[in-house]
DNA sequence: CGGCAATAAGACAGCGCTGTCAGAAAAAAG
DNA sequence: CTTTTTTCTGACAGCGCTGTCTTATTGCCG
């Protein structure tokens, strides 16, 4: 088994010192053009590729990052680690994936631990642990930069990049109004995210805005799952004012709503409008195919990272513009 | 900033060598109780986490194990994560989720330079890695130690941990058949995936068993997602012969099955039966909800992650057995 | 109770890089 | 030309650990 190739290898090669091969390597100031193309064909050469180990514990910057996530749908998780992965990749910096549970006593000496052994340079952090407030309280303490993905609350805390859930689920409602729904029923997120709520005043809003009376019995708490949606499904059927419209506060559950219809022989979607949020692949995949809410969840990710990358002094918020899907899920109510 | 915390802190903490500190660390032997006591509790105390890049540099070990694959569905993605993350987490050694592109020309020069940046001890390959031959030969001749999970190719090389997938075909045919269905579709899987051809021979194995002739006109190529097995539909549900079940080689594809169905206003599962395979959550959010087998993907990257840290001598195989999950998607043909 | 193994703990070099400082070469200014 | 400034390159320490070697200390035997 070979020995490791080093930036001593790579020098003597090119027969310069280790700390112009490390100049180089760093795309730092001060090597003259002739210089940096012969360490470069060095490397490329011998495929050269430098110790993260050494690096760390040199000097001040590790060249990896982490992206701490808890249990959001694999569609959603996929989706961020894609987009953070592709900037990182752009940067040439690690990411590390790393999976933590909010509501675990341990999570803070869990992501200690993590910025400890790895020495990570910043962190990106995705609903729900955007809002894990000890956590917060731990990186502001250590003073490790980092962005949250959609955070829900203390906007004004640290950077962040969103999309606008209440305009997006009044742009939906909005949308069935238009249609000629007059009794929309809302099956609300999980209580841990900070988008439900919003999601659930943009439903309110636009009810509002339209002059239609907000009714309580139509709307009914979900958990961002199938099962809830099946359950709330149940419930908003069987309400007295029957809804001519189910709007769900994520696709999961909104497949949950057709399958009970489905069961009860209700056509769809006829008897009943049904509408989600996220668009994953999910939607396309049911019948009739959902109509929903595009989270540009990927294009969210890569935004923080390029906001982690940038440094850029204080604060700064981006907002990313959602997009309303229509499939066959929703039409106008039959009589 | 305070400044990180070392084993030397550690040592003086505990009054002891930071030789001692390491010892304790790493577990060895020749360490007093009391003195391990001591040291222990001085490094709780401090919330000390040891540096995995000083680690890396200066042992043998890096405590790091990657894990490489490639575009499958992220459902599959997200199984194979938590099952390695979980047992990482039981050894203490951090995972490396590393997302690769077989088709890639760099592949090689990619995995060589994850391999030599972050010192991983070992590596965990996902379908369709496992078998990239550029990538297998790589790695052999690095000397490093991999696991693949479910290879489709050269089973005798290295240690791995599979399914039988022809066999789980095979079951699902003759579930089929013993219903009384005698015209079957099959959707063949991503040419790419060992798996898909497995299958396939298994839907052939059990066809020949019970006497059925084999008929090409019932098998069309698919590409594991859902546009494919709408495509594989369309031309299935209009082949002369028109088939009484479709049996997809994975989910996401009868999902495709289902809607066309749907579409044409066939009435499920009574006009035709629709079975997938992998058992994704999917497979409980279309309707009807889907016969499928359940493939336990989650538990065949635990005990791919398990085969890496016991380091068995030579090769080895483990087995992980497939169930047949019956749901409404599937019934006796209506003639 | 001496003698020898087994057990326990420490001293120290060095892993592969980067930060700091110092010195040489080239360019600009006088 | 010499002086000053800018650009370029190298020597060397040290990051936080582990491997190796050495030096106690203990237990157990006859």
């Amino acid at each position: 088994m070979a020995t490791r190739n080093t930036i001593s290898d790579v020098a003597r090669a090119a027969g310069v010192s280790i700390k112009t091969v490390s100049r180089v390597l760093n795309k730092e100031r001060y090597v003259r053009q002739t210089t940096r193309d012969k360490v470069e064909a060095a490397m490329a050469d011998m495929a050269f590729s430098p110790s993260i180990a050494a690096r760390s514990l040199a000097g001040v910057r590790s060249h990896q990052i982490a992206l701490i996530y808890d249990n959001h749908s694999p569609y959603y998780i996929h989706a961020i680690q894609e987009g953070v992965w592709a900037r990182c990749r752009d940067e040439d910096v690690r990411m590390l994936a790393q999976p933590a549970d909010v509501s675990s006593k341990t999570i803070v000496a869990e992501v200690g631990g993590l910025i400890d052994e790895t020495h990570v340079d910043g962190i990106i952090l995705s609903s729900p642990v955007t809002d894990c407030a000890p956590v917060l309280a731990e990186l502001e303490r250590r003073g490790i930069p980092f962005v949250r993905i959609s955070p829900g609350t203390n906007h004004a805390l640290t950077s962040s990049v969103y999309m606008d859930d209440a305009q997006a689920a009044d742009d939906m409602t909005t949308h069935l109004i238009n249609l000629g729904h007059r009794v929309i029923g809302f099956v609300v997120g999980h209580p841990n995210h900070m988008a439900s709520e919003q999601r659930l005043f943009g439903y309110r809003r636009a009810l509002d805005r339209a002059g239609i009376p907000y009714e309580p019995g139509l709307v009914h708490p979900g958990e961002f799952d199938f099962a809830s949606g099946v359950t709330a499904a149940h419930s908003l059927l069987s309400y007295p004012r029957r809804p001519t419209a189910i709007f769900a506060s994520n696709d999961d559950m909104a497949a949950g709503v057709l399958t009970v219809a489905h069961a009860k022989g209700l056509r769809l979607p006829e008897d009943l409008s049904v509408a989600g949020f996220d668009d994953t692949p999910l939607a396309q995949l049911v019948w009739p195919p959902l109509t929903t809410i595009r989270q540009p969840t990927r294009d969210l990710a890569y935004a923080a990272a390029s906001l982690l990358f940038e440094k850029v002094d204080g604060v700064e918020h981006r907002r990313l513009q959602h997009e309303l899907v229509i499939r066959g899920s929703v039409s106008t109510p039959t009589p």
